[in-house]
DNA sequence: CCTTCTATGTGCAAAAATTCACAATAGCTG
DNA sequence: CAGCTATTGTGAATTTTTGCACATAGAAGG
């Protein structure tokens, strides 16, 4: 058994949301199971790196058969903790922040907004859906454990994008999801994810460059 | 020299562009020369790593000095293509579609939209910023070599992606930024970058999860 | 109940990426 | 201009990740 005696590479978990896609699609088609080859191409990744990566957990697979694709998901999600529910606030409701708050993916796979921030004074007291309301990000300290906010969401200028990852560590959020094209310092046992296109954009155009 | 020799790691050309935004804020505040100690540390990342990377492309440091960081940008930038124009266009202009649009980070890049599609019969014939118009899809082989596009971006729906994709690839782009949680289908020729932010939150949702 | 067939789980080797450690070398100082 | 210092560039060691290859186990059919 493999799952008891190593930890789990960073790529392994970077993976198990690329499975969940094509899952859910098959759950949705009724299709009972899948096999590890069927997955692989499906994700565009190597079988045994699938099955790999599934074994670092349990022995979900029946020899001979493949994976039952609702108990597979559902183990992922647990896996994830997404089949937890988990709650957000949205600092910053400017372009691409009330692009997030309105988008129903998040929702729909267990992240909820449950309060939202912005220092525009015209933006402040805007009733959004479910009755969340704009508030000043002064309130963020009051607001996190009141709520019980989990995540912070960062879609700020970036010079502001520091201070407010910082309110949002005092006042007591350990993983942060940063749109703002900086590195923010955060302590020691906190999460930063940070979400950069013109990184991908970056990577595009150097790629294109070199078919010239 | 390794540069001749070897092929370059991926990993590699990911980081450069993490490189150079600490770069341009060092130019900004007028530092003239930084150590990849210094550097290392402002990216998080092991300061041999950097020398390493950079070597990769070129001897742009000068031992017992350091980079000359005006001259190390621009260097970065060449070898990213960051320092060409890039035209692109934008399949979806919705709320995720739109905020892109209107963020000029992009433009300051040189990555500049210079049409936009959507199905929308309420959008066509909008005019947004620098006399763009809102097009159909259908439009997208004729405008593709008219326009000199290069890079496609796509924020449609979900399901629409996948044809959307189609359309772009057999007008000519060989080069395609995805929005939609989804996996693309390409040509060997071309090259997608998916950015799925669904996928960080699922990332910092298992790390939250292991810290309980 | 035994045989056959299929796809998993995993030991091991290969490949890739990271990090160490140090010789090489540019600049500075006296 | 010799010696000293700082930091690069890089070969070698280490660590991490991937992929092969096959023994293993469940299912199905005779
Ligand atoms: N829009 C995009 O497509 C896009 C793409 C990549 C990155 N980003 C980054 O995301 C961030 C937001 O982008 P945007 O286009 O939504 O910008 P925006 O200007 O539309 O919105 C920023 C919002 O943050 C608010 N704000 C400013 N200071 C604040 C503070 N201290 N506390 C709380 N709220 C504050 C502003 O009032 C505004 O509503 C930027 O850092 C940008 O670089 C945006
Ligand atoms: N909004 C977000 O924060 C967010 C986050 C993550 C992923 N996404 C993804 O980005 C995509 C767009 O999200 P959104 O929130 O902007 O959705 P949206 O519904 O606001 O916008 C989608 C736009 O695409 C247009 N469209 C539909 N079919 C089209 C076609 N065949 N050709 C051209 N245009 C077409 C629609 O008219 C609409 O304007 C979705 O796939 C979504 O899952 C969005």
């Amino acid at each position: 058994m493999l799952r008891n005696h190593k930890k789990i590479p960073e790529p392994t978990i970077e993976r198990l949301p690329l499975y969940s896609r094509p899952l859910e699609e098959l759950l949705k088609a009724e299709v009972p199971v899948v096999s590890s080859d069927t997955l692989a191409k499906l994700c565009g990744v190597n079988p045994a790196q699938v099955r790999k990566d599934l074994a670092y957990f349990g022995e979900f697979g029946v020899r001979g058969v493949g994976y039952e694709v609702a108990s597979l998901l559902k183990e992922i999600k647990k896996i994830l903790g997404t089949d937890r529910k988990w709650r957000l606030c949205l600092v910053g409701f400017g372009n691409l922040g009330s692009a997030l708050f309105e988008n129903h993916n998040f929702r729909r796979r267990g992240y909820t907004f449950v309060a939202v921030f912005d220092s525009d004074p015209a933006k402040i007291g805007r009733i959004l859906e479910n009755g969340i309301v704009v508030e000043h990000p002064k309130k963020i300290k009051e607001a996190v454990p009141r709520l019980h906010i989990q995540i912070g969401v960062i879609a700020t200028p970036p010079f502001k994008a520091q201070r407010v990852a910082e309110m949002l560590f005092s006042a007591g959020v350990r993983a942060v999801l940063n749109f703002a094209p900086i590195q923010i310092r955060k302590p020691e046992c906190c999460v930063v994810e940070n979400v950069d296109f013109t990184i991908s954009l970056e990577n595009l155009a150097y790629h294109l460059a070199k078919l010239h």
